[in-house]
RNA sequence: GGGCCGGUGGUCUAGGGGCUAUGACGCCACGUUGACAUCGUGGAGGUCGGCGGUUCAAUUCCGCCCCGGCCCA
């Protein structure tokens, strides 16, 4: 350790490579350690992280690390998902394609061309973080897109079918307009803009009055099912049965009372058509009318809007608008806002349009989810409440079929002559839109012909299981033995922990959830550990049209993979958001140049050698006592995966009371160049530096792997990242007043001096000390050059009051 | 409108009934002290969002309000 700084970037590369060489954090099997795993998340390939993906996996390493070094085998794969819309839309846009217009040959290979493009550039960063997944050393990455995963996805799709959880319905779905297939309610999300409130003036058939309805979408018109009031309303009581006559359209709907009209919006009377939004929906089904679409799936008119057939929905909204108002059928305009909702694939408006699809129940689950929100442990605590709330508004089942081509294939063919479904054995990969159906004839009707379905699942179908994937195959082989035994040992859950950031926990970690209870019966994870998002500096959101996206491969390269990770831990308060800021980074940076020369401090004294005579002094059982409750904190905040106490506490001690203070104290003693002390006491001195030191760099290993590693490889020729955490005692609370006393005293007499233009070397001649620091009496001598002193006592018992009285006599 | 999280020096942040309110970045001054100028020492800078309440004592607990973020109607 012979150079003046540590040279992060580089000395980084070569640590990783040396790990890889080693393969250090394989993941053994058979091992007698208790076995932790972890559903490491699979990063979406379909662009680069920003610095929120480094971050947040560096995180996630944190946790692997700190559970390898309290003694368990950690399984900590890698994979990469690839599934599904993300993809797609991108290939759509990168190559100015729709995916229908498309042979579905050629755009699975166009996303497969872009997937392995972004798959390496996301990894790379993985690298320079020193993520130690097992994956990294054995080319082991598992991605969701390859045969043995979509099998897997399909063998469970097959199981749920046979256990009656999966059917199929003809009814009024999310539909995204511009990828043209059904979504999710989980994948809806809301954007606030001003929209326009028409009042339009509708017709009492039976009496001839005029009634107000306000809606902001009046291209819904020719699609209206029904007229309703609220109950409690006075104004609208007589409606009750009464029709109302639509303009422009030759239709007339019932007028009724319904508790979903707010008396508040508008008029109070509203118009229920197929389908404005999922009340709508609701209402329809309750009440048995049959829907009358006026959009189609491509959000175009149809044939029900007449003239506006063919128009698309904005288009046909305006010109219906202008055509109510020229026949003075509008009453009233005004801007209100709106929350539009939107499809978070396209990011355009939603439809409500009746499919047929897929759907896996979830409802009857709710109770039994519900219950597993109270029995998962959550970090933090608070982040349980995300998953209540979504269990709490879910009212309809999984649509899980979309019409999109990259995906896992829904595994089902049909009877060409009666349409009767049929699913193959679980176990194989299945592309019924191109393979021959592995069927002899129809079950029910005996016919030889069949149809594959063409359509794929919704992604979160892969991504529900990864924890699965990863226990079944925990080096990327299928391995059930390994399985069964894993099962055994923990009946009540399946992975040990699943980490991931608070804005999927209603797809991703609901999913999960949903899926592992369907298949086993258990709970998915005992541990959910919930993060929150890496923002820019300003608190706003790291985003292409802000401008403000920081990637972290240059800062990776200026300040090294260390630096990024003790950053994140420092700045992520669990739960919390991290605002991330370059001066901070380089701020962390400067500890671990600290840390390396602290180091190199101590490398250069001797290390006491078993049978060498050693006499701790009572600055050396001090500063150990400090270490105890420094670490007996640090400790806490590993158990809590609260990365921000440790990396906070260990910065504090080993930087402000060690270094500072400590260092300094016993360095006169370590070099004993005057012999002033016993070679024993010098050995105290040695011994403590170098046992601190080594605890200092275990405690630090989960955060700061290379230097960690760096550093106690060159002093004692093994890895830091294969020992445990250090063993502490119990704080002795024997020398609880000397921190204070040391650092105020310091500070005086470095004042002095300093004021008195003396150097740090030039002797005192006279002081008078305070009687806490009696114990290390021994050492301040010769720290400070003091030449005579006095103990003091002072009357005051508080502790702040004694320094500031206690008269600290120095004589220059 | 409801829920959750937060509001602490210029910026970011720790803490949590009584210490002189923590640290980082920035700023000013001085400085080669046997590891370190990615350093050291010293310094300036805060009515701990607002208003009430509980208490001998509130930045901390309670209530209301304001502001920001996220989620949901």
């Amino acid at each position: 350790m012979s150079a003046k700084k540590y040279n992060a970037t580089e000395r980084e590369k070569e640590i990783f490579q040396k790990w890889q060489e080693e393969k250090l954090y394989r993941f053994h099997k058979d091992s007698k350690k208790p076995i932790f795993t972890i559903d490491t998340p699979p990063p979406y390939t379909n662009a680069p992280w920003h610095m929120g993906g480094a971050i947040h996996y560096s995180q996630i390493d944190m946790i692997a690390r700190t559970m390898r070094m309290k003694g368990y085998e950690v399984l900590f794969p890698m994979g990469l998902d690839r599934n599904g819309l993300p993809i797609e839309i991108q290939a759509e846009k990168e190559y100015k394609i729709r995916m229908h217009e498309v042979p579905r040959e050629k755009f699975l290979q166009m996303c497969k061309d872009l997937l392995d493009r972004h798959g390496s550039t996301i990894l790379n960063v993985c690298y320079d973080l020193g993520l130690s997944c097992d994956s990294f050393e054995w080319n082991e990455v598992y991605k969701t897109d390859e045969e043995r995963y979509r099998a897997l996805t399909q063998a469970t799709f097959i199981e749920l079918w046979n256990k009656g959880l999966i059917y199929e319905d003809d009814r009024p779905n999310i539909w995204d307009p511009v990828l043209q297939t059904t979504i999710a309610d989980a994948e809806v999300e809301y954007r606030e803009s001003m929209h326009t409130l028409y009042d339009i003036a509708f017709q009492v058939k039976e009496t001839g009055d005029e009634i107000i309805i306000s809606t902001t979408r009046p291209e819904l018109i020719p699609a209206i099912g029904l007229v309703i009031f609220n109950p409690s309303d006075d104004r609208y009581q007589h409606l009750e049965g009464k029709t109302a006559k639509i303009p422009l359209f030759d239709i007339e709907v019932p007028i009724k009372a319904h508790p979903q009209a707010d008396m508040e919006f508008g008029s109070g009377l509203v118009m229920i058509c197929s389908f404005g939004d999922m009340t709508d929906v609701r209402i329809f089904r309750e009440l048995e009318i049959p829907p009358r679409y006026a959009i189609n799936p491509d959000g175009t008119m149809n044939e029900n809007a007449g003239p506006y057939k063919g128009m698309k929905v904005e288009e046909a909204r305006k010109a219906i608008a202008e055509e109510l108002e020229k026949q003075g059928f509008i009453k009233g305009k005004k801007q209100i806002p709106y929350r539009q909702p939107i499809s978070e694939r396209s990011k355009t408006p939603i439809e409500f349009i009746g499919m047929k699809e897929y759907y896996l129940k979830q409802l009857d689950f709710l109770d039994k989810l519900k219950e597993y929100a109270n029995t998962m442990k959550f970090h933090p605590d608070h982040s349980r409440q995300i998953w209540i709330d979504w269990l709490n508004r879910i009212t309809v089942d999984w649509p899980i079929s979309r019409r999109r081509y990259y995906g896992t294939e829904v595994p089902v063919w049909y009877c060409a002559k009666c349409e009767a479904p049929h699913v193959p054995e679980p176990g194989k990969y299945y592309q019924p839109w191109k393979d021959k159906a592995p069927f002899e004839k129809c079950e029910k009707c005996g016919h030889t012909e069949f149809r594959g379905d063409e359509r794929t699942f919704d992604t979160w179908m892969d991504s529900s299981i990864s924890a699965l994937y990863t226990l079944l195959h925990p080096h990327n082989e299928r391995d059930d033995e390994f399985f069964e035994e894993i099962r055994k040992k923990r009946p009540n859950y399946i992975a040990d922990i699943r980490p991931q950031g608070k804005d999927i926990v209603r797809t991703w970690l609901h999913y999960s959830m949903l899926r592992i209870e369907q298949l086993y019966g258990i709970q998915c994870f005992d541990h959910a550990w919930i993060s929150g998002h890496v923002v820019a500096e300003t608190g706003e959101k790291m985003s292409k049209s802000k401008g403000n996206i920081v990637r972290p491969e240059p800062m990776l390269k200026k300040y090294g993979g260390d630096a990024l990770r003790f950053f994140g831990a420092l700045e992520a308060s669990h739960g919390s958001d991290v605002r991330f800021s370059e001066s901070r980074l380089a701020g962390t940076a400067k500890f671990l140049n600290k840390l390396y020369n602290l180091a190199r401090f101590i490398s250069m004294l001797p290390e006491p050698k078993e049978g060498d005579e050693i006499e701790l002094l009572q600055s050396d059982h001090w500063i150990l006592e400090e270490f105890q409750r420094t670490w007996t904190r640090a400790l806490k905040g590993y158990d809590d995966l609260n990365f921000h106490i440790p990396a906070r506490e260990l910065r504090a001690f080993t930087w402000d009371l060690f270094a500072a203070h400590y260092v300094e104290l016993v360095k006169n003693r370590a070099y004993n160049r005057d012999g002033k002390f016993t070679e024993a006491q010098a050995n105290g001195a040695r011994k403590t530096l170098y046992s601190l030191l080594n605890s200092i760099l275990r405690g630090l290993a989960p955060i700061a792997p290379f230097i960690t590693d760096y550093i106690y490889r060159e002093l004692w020729n093994e890895s830091v990242h294969t020992q445990l955490f250090p063993e502490i005692p119990k704080p002795t609370e024997k020398y609880t007043e000397i921190a204070t006393f040391l650092v105020e005293f310091n500070s005086l007499v470095w004042k002095m001096k300093k004021e008195n233009g003396k150097s740090l070397r030039d002797p005192i001649v006279f002081a008078t000390i305070p009687r806490p620091l009696e114990p290390i009496i021994l050492d301040l001598i010769p720290m400070h050059s003091i030449e005579k002193y006095e103990i003091t006592d002072t009357p005051n018992e508080d502790p702040v009051a004694l320094i500031k009285e206690t008269p600290i006599i120095l004589k220059l």
